[in-house]
RNA sequence: GGGGAGAUUCCAGAGUGGCCAAAUGGGGCAGACUGUAAAUCUGUUGGCGAUGCCUUCGGAGGUUCGAAUCCUCCUCUCCCCA
């Protein structure tokens, strides 16, 4: 154990940037410190995009902190340009505000935001909607200085293609976020990933002017695959937190699918493994990493979901994977007679049950070889799925290698 | 306010009357090789009970036997001048 969050989050890399870190970790480590992070509601859940901060949170509780999860139902209104090429669609109010309210449900499951917990949750909106414009430019505005904006490298490459005045102004909002948060709740670290930093840096000048105090800024690094990729990023779009939007079972195979390179990082940074659980795992190699790919995926889903749900995937995923190929796990979809008919294209089968998203899709895929029915390789592309061929039981169906799902008959 | 350029399939970006479901690259998916990894190579990449049919090239109309391509209006974006 280390005995201030500080050091703690260094060892699980998740500090990339932050102002004097000499008087950062001794106040972390002398005093209880309010800090924040924000959170966009523009979807109604958060993705493993959004797991750095969240942990980030997490771990300032674990210590004793104070912290603050800010949901931008303000923000946004107007979206963060920062390392974006174009401006972001425009949601309406209501939906911003669903959003925020499904995702800080979603951030309560890990940060305890009850009233004996430490964790305050805060949205924008109740201190930026009724901002007056004017009263807003004398006070605050004048803070800014339009030649620094736009000397700023997030706003370098928007130059090219275009700013448009409503995205300028985010930075400002964001800062004038730190400033109410200092006021009201003593926060004096802002917390965010390194896309922030301009932002986050931009608040700290305002409430030194404003308020003449120091306040401190922590950024993470903006995770990304050794192969490049954004995290989170899959063929099925997001990998969402969403139990309803990303079953818990493919979310343990997302994590045991990481590339060789990131497991001992991922584990680091998205597990509340203590050092003393990590290190056995840092000395592995070659294929016994799946080993630590396997524990990184039980570890997470049991967190983000419940331990059951991590159980069960475990369990299925061995059933799939491991010796035997027992059928148990799969998921399942039920079909009726009528549905089946006379007889059914396997195409139109497999489109049904997702592993392939349409039936043209699905005729490629039995093309190209990567369709396999009952654990034969389908070559006929019009062959009629028929109440006999249940006559066995259920039937399992694979996509490629990995993707399987079993069919059962009603 | 004036002038110019542009909006194409997931993304970038060709195509400027039939040969266009639309080049090429990226990404995705699948196959081979593997370790449920990476890298590499190969195939594929709108939908459909399918040698054909349907929907797509910002939106709405129009010209034409035939339009992503031509005309009109609209919406949005970018650039230059003021």
């Amino acid at each position: 154990m280390f005995d201030n969050v500080f050091d703690e989050l260094r060892y699980r890399g998740f500090i990339e940037q932050s102002t004097d870190e000499a008087v950062l970790r001794d106040l972390l480590t002398k005093q209880k410190v309010t800090s924040y992070i924000g959170f966009d509601p523009t979807a109604d859940s958060l993705h493993v995009g959004s797991l750095v901060q969240i942990m980030a949170l997490y771990h300032m509780q674990k210590y004793g902190h104070r912290p603050i999860a800010l949901f931008g139902g303000g923000t946004a209104m107007i979206g963060d340009p920062s390392g974006k090429t174009e401006l972001r669609q425009m949601l309406t109010r209501e939906t911003i505000g669903a959003n925020a309210e499904s995702i800080k449900k979603q951030v309560g499951k890990y940060i305890d935001f009850s009233e004996n917990g430490t964790a305050v949750a805060v949205d924008n909106a109740d201190w930026l909607l009724g901002l007056s414009y004017i009263e807003f430019l004398r006070d605050i505005g004048r803070n800014f200085s339009v030649n620094r904006m736009l000397a700023a490298e997030s706003y370098k490459m928007r130059m090219e293609t275009g700013l448009n005045f409503i995205e300028f102004n985010y930075q400002i909002l964001q800062a004038y976020d730190y400033l109410e948060l200092y006021r009201r709740h003593k926060c004096v670290l802002q917390m965010g990933g390194n896309d922030q930093w301009g932002n986050i840096v931009a608040g700290i000048d305002l409430i030194r002017r404003m308020e003449g105090a120091e306040v401190y800024a922590l950024t993470t690094p903006l995770v990304t695959t050794a192969s490049g990729q954004k995290m989170g990023k899959t063929a099925q779009g997001a990998v969402w937190l969403d139990p309803q939007r990303y079953k818990p079972y493919d979310f343990y195979q997302y994590w045991v699918n990481v590339d060789d390179q990131d497991v001992i990082r991922f584990m680091k940074l998205f597990t509340i493994m203590t050092p003393e659980e990590i290190a056995p795992y840092e000395s592995l190699e070659g294929a016994d990493l799946r080993q630590a790919k396997q524990r990184l995926a039980f570890e997470l889903t049991a967190f983000i979901h419940s331990r059951e749900d991590a159980e069960e995937a475990q369990k299925a995923a061995e059933a799939l994977f491991g010796e035997g190929g027992a059928k148990a796990g799969a998921p399942e979809t039920t079909v009726t007679s009528e549905e089946i008919g006379d007889g059914m294209p396997i195409t139109a089968l497999f489109a049904k049950v997702g592993l392939a998203p349409s039936s043209s899709e699905a005729r490629r895929m039995i093309r190209g070889g990567g369709l396999y029915f009952k654990d034969e390789r389908v070559t006929d592309e019009r062959y009629l799925v028929t109440v006999k061929d249940f006559s066995e039981g259920d039937i399992l169906l694979r996509a490629g290698k990995k993707r399987y799902h079993l069919v059962k008959l009603q």
